[in-house]
DNA sequence: GCCAACGTTGGC
DNA sequence: GCCAACGTTGGC
């Protein structure tokens, strides 16, 4: 990463070299000189100058400099001034070394990392006589004329043999860590930097010797500048440890535990408990290195980089058990406590700090999402009683961290990267970057600073980018907007229950959810909520929204689930089987573009019945209500089909693991269920991988009407925000596509609709809303929306006559959301003729073919079989 | 709670 | 080692 942006600084900033003694101007470490000091000194309020002063000036002192750092500088401005703490800017002269080895002029100086899962880690930097800072390897090479095959970077040493590689590094949570809390060991007494040093002439570059006594960190507390030794925990009475019998061994130096115990537990502790409770005393400046080299041994063994020699090793920790020095005591508080010695550093109490420091590890591993998104379970009743399991674990363990009781650090497994990736949707299958959204544009090919680091938004997978969608779906459902007018705060607030669009999945979940309690209930004991699986009880006294059922609870417990989803664990007697609330349990359309096949998720337009019969709500608004039906009866509507691509059918992933497969109407024979398995390995494995059997149902799905083909330039106003999200399926503005219908459309889409009703684009420009479950009085009723908002009504491929009462009662143009979903609401109380029958021959068991009237109404009245027109020829 | 920033992982 | 991008942090 260095290297990367080692590279986009250089591709944007020119001359830099030419100003010597200034700062590379885009260096943003997030690391300070001293930082763990700092850290566990909480010295917040006094923090050291290298990290909390901006370099401000030197986007002022250099025009080219300040060019490139505009963009971010007005980014900064905007979000409010300068960010403290975290985007710290490093002073040219501040704990700056020389390091000849370099050649003349150069400086090193050690960092470490100050936050993250690293913290503590340490890295170097280097700055040229010239002034630029060197972060990578790679750019040192550049910029030294020494032949570098044999510099340990991070070491800022010449050594002899293989230089570390990175592929020896495990996961963050573990390994990670612990190299992080080595090095935390290693500036107890090296808060600053490794450095050569002119002070120690006898030490020479390139030779083992130099490797191993050099950078000696014991050397440094003695090169450090004042203002580094003012952390220094050691206090009056000890400032570098001796070997007095009367100072605890764990308290001052724990190098020397680091020879008893893994290098996992406890590190960054073990530096803190000594440098936390030891009063701040700056170092003596006449302590000489040589003499604490000699006279401290952790000091030696504490030198990164530096290997002792196996006799001195023997005898320094020999030295420890003879002299008797306690290791009792926990490396932080300082409390006796029994595992010191034998590993143990850290208290349970202070491992349980430590550890809640570190977040999001516990239970990350378990859950796989299956390439459809479905979690499985055998049934609905053991995935509750899974995840009241795993609450009471959860609860189990908050438990023992409250009290200290138990040292689980062994709850601590690597956590598995995941992708984020379903790998059969559109997105996921496009292995092209667009080259111009936010995210393309930060990468280094492309000319950006690598700071989002992000996938390409038109590979951002869909299914997991809809999972907002589904929120915000959710959200209006429960609070009855439709109209677009409401979106944004329907938006908003379904961000709040949304689930992290990446990273780390929320952990204050009880807060979550009380705040959600709060904005529905009134006197709720939401607090004797954890446990209630079975939310019927209190359902009733729960103050109920109107235009919904009350389900509030179970609601909120699903929102959970999707945030427990998305956050991959963390289950819990919240979970519910939900299958609309679930929005894993989505139907999806399985298409075939030729090429591959891949799915797409429906949008569920959940519609109440009562809506649907005209109800409204109080508010004016239908009553869109969450279903409480079956999955089975759940149907979804279909949205954004690809262009070119075939629908095979609808999927629904219910709770059984089953699928259920609807055919589309004249789909070639070969594609039918009873062979669709066969013709088609990918979908084939595509259900295996889900655990999906693939069943016929008798539901109509629409006809895909095409939607126009743009070429994949993404919109110019891009959001610049790092949030996720997949533009794969966002048509982009087209000469022949008509920006008002877009709006629209986009609108829609954020709109609950009548069930069963989608918007697709097509060409025209045309939006198209149709009718596509077969349950539906609407079936094949198609509403096609104009450039100019004008409208037509089509059934079954045939215009609505303009005649029909419909077009009265409703404006000549649908320029917004409330009144394409008024006139849908109004298509949803009508019913499409059936027409007449006609029989064959002689017979009247059974009807050949429905015909129609030439001037059939098309749409009557529920309680009509056909129109008066049709009704004619019967009688005839 | 959002999201810019970036440390870090993991594939290659 | 490079690089894409996942996952985390902390200021706002």
């Amino acid at each position: 990463m260095d290297e990367m942006m080692e590279e986009s600084r250089g591709q944007t900033v020119s001359g830099q070299e030419t100003n010597p003694g200034l700062l590379d101007d885009v260096v943003q470490v997030s690391v300070d000189t001293d930082g763990i000091v700092v850290e566990l000194e909480d010295a917040e309020d006094d923090p050291p100058p290298d990290w909390l002063e901006p370099l401000e000036e030197d986007y002022v002192e250099d025009g080219k400099e300040g060019m490139e750092s505009e963009k971010s500088t007005q980014t900064r401005a905007k979000r409010g001034g300068w960010r403290k703490g975290r985007r710290r800017k490093v002073v040219l002269d501040d704990g700056w070394l020389d390091c000849p080895d370099l050649g003349k002029g150069w400086k090193q100086k050690v960092i470490f990392l100050r936050t993250g899962p690293a913290v503590g880690r340490k890295i170097m930097h280097y700055m040229s006589p010239k002034g630029f800072r060197v972060r990578s390897k790679k750019e040192l090479n550049r910029r030294v004329k020494v032949d570098l095959t044999h510099f340990d970077f991070n070491q800022g040493i010449f050594v002899d043999g293989v230089i570390t590689t990175k592929r020896g590094r495990s996961t963050r949570s573990s390994l990670s860590s612990s190299k992080a809390n080595t090095l935390n060991h290693n500036i107890i007494h090296t808060p600053d930097k490794l450095t050569r040093t002119p002070q120690k002439p006898h030490l020479t570059p390139n030779t083992l010797a130099a490797s191993v006594v050099t950078p000696s960190p014991s050397n440094e507390p003695y090169n450090s500048p004042p203002q580094l030794t003012q952390v220094s925990p050691v206090g009056p009475q000890a400032q570098l440890p001796s070997l007095s019998p009367s100072l605890r061994l764990g308290d001052l130096s724990p190098q020397i535990l680091s020879h008893f115990t893994t290098p996992e537990k406890g590190k960054a502790a073990l530096l803190a408990h000594s440098w936390l409770k030891t009063p701040l005393a700056p170092l003596s400046p006449t302590e000489t290195p040589e003499r604490d080299l000699f006279t401290h041994p952790s000091a030696l063994t504490s030198s990164p980089g530096f290997q002792m020699p196996l006799d001195s090793s023997r005898v320094l920790n020999g030295g420890n058990q003879e002299n008797g020095l306690s290791l009792s005591g926990c490396a932080n508080c300082g409390c006796k406590y029994p595992g010191i010695g034998s590993g143990e550093e850290l208290c349970p109490k202070c491992t349980s700090k430590k550890r809640q420091r570190s977040p999001h590890i516990i239970f990350k591993k378990k859950k796989k999402i299956s390439p459809l998104g479905k979690k499985h379970y055998a049934s609905s009743l053991t995935a509750k009683r899974l995840e009241k399991e795993k609450m009471e674990e959860i609860k189990k363990q908050d438990s023992e961290d409250d009290d200290g009781a138990d040292d689980d650090d062994q709850d601590f497994e690597p956590k598995k990267r995941k992708r984020r990736m379903c790998g059969q949707c559109k997105a996921c299958l496009r292995d092209q970057d667009c080259g111009k959204c936010d995210f393309c544009m930060d990468k280094p090919k492309y000319g950006g600073k690598n700071k989002k680091r992000q996938k390409c938004r038109y590979r951002q997978c869909q299914f997991h980018s809809r999972l907002k969608t589904w929120r915000i779906m959710k959200f209006k459902k429960r609070f009855s907007l439709v109209d677009e007018g409401e979106d944004k705060k329907a938006d908003e607030k379904a961000d709040e229950l949304e689930v992290r669009k990446h990273g780390t999945p929320r952990r204050k979940q009880k807060m979550k959810r009380r705040s959600w309690d709060n904005d529905f209930t009134d006197n709720e004991d939401d607090d004797d909520d954890d446990d209630d699986v079975d939310d019927n009880e209190d359902e009733d006294q729960r103050p109920r929204r109107k235009g919904r059922r009350g389900k509030g609870k179970k609601r909120r417990y699903s929102l959970k689930r999707e945030e427990d989803e998305e956050g991959d664990e963390m289950g819990g007697p919240e979970i519910e089987e939900d299958g609309l609330d679930d929005p894993e349990e989505a139907q999806f359309v399985l298409c075939d573009d030729g090429n591959n096949v891949f799915y797409e998720e429906l949008y569920p337009n959940s519609y109440s019945p009562s809506a649907q019969n005209g109800t409204v709500d109080s508010s004016g608004q239908p009553g869109m209500v969450e279903s409480s039906q079956s999955s089975q009866d759940w149907v979804c509507t279909v949205a954004g089909f690809p262009e070119g691509s075939q629908v095979l059918g609808s999927v629904k992933l219910s709770s059984n693991g089953t699928v259920q497969f609807s055919n589309v109407p004249d789909k070639p024979a070969h594609l039918q269920v009873s062979n669709i398995l066969s013709s088609n390995e990918q979908l084939s494995e595509a259900l295996n991988r889900s655990w999906l059997d693939l069943i016929q149902v008798e539901t109509t799905m629409p006809q895909v009407i095409p939607a126009p083909q743009f070429a994949p330039e993404p919109p110019d106003d891009l959001p610049s925000i790092t949030q996720i999200y997949s533009l794969a399926d966002i048509k982009e503005n087209g000469p022949t596509e008509d920006p008002g219908l877009l709006e629209l459309l986009s609108s829609l889409r954020r709109t609950v609709l009548p069930a069963h009703w989608v918007g697709v684009m097509a060409k025209g420009p045309l939006l198209q809303l149709f009718q596509c479950s077969k349950l539906s009085p609407m079936a094949d009723t198609v509403l096609q929306i104009e450039t100019d908002f004008y409208y037509q009504i089509n059934v079954q491929n045939q215009p609505l006559l303009l005649t029909h009462p419909i077009y009265e009662r409703h404006p000549q143009r649908l320029t917004s959301v409330s009144l394409v979903v008024a006139l849908l609401l109004d298509l949803e109380r009508l019913a499409v003729c059936q027409g007449y029958q006609s029989f064959e021959a002689g017979s009247r068991q059974g009807p050949l073919l429905c015909a129609r009237a030439a001037l059939c109404q098309l749409l009557i009245p529920q309680d009509d079989e056909c129109c008066e027109r049709c009704l004619l020829p019967v009688e005839a």
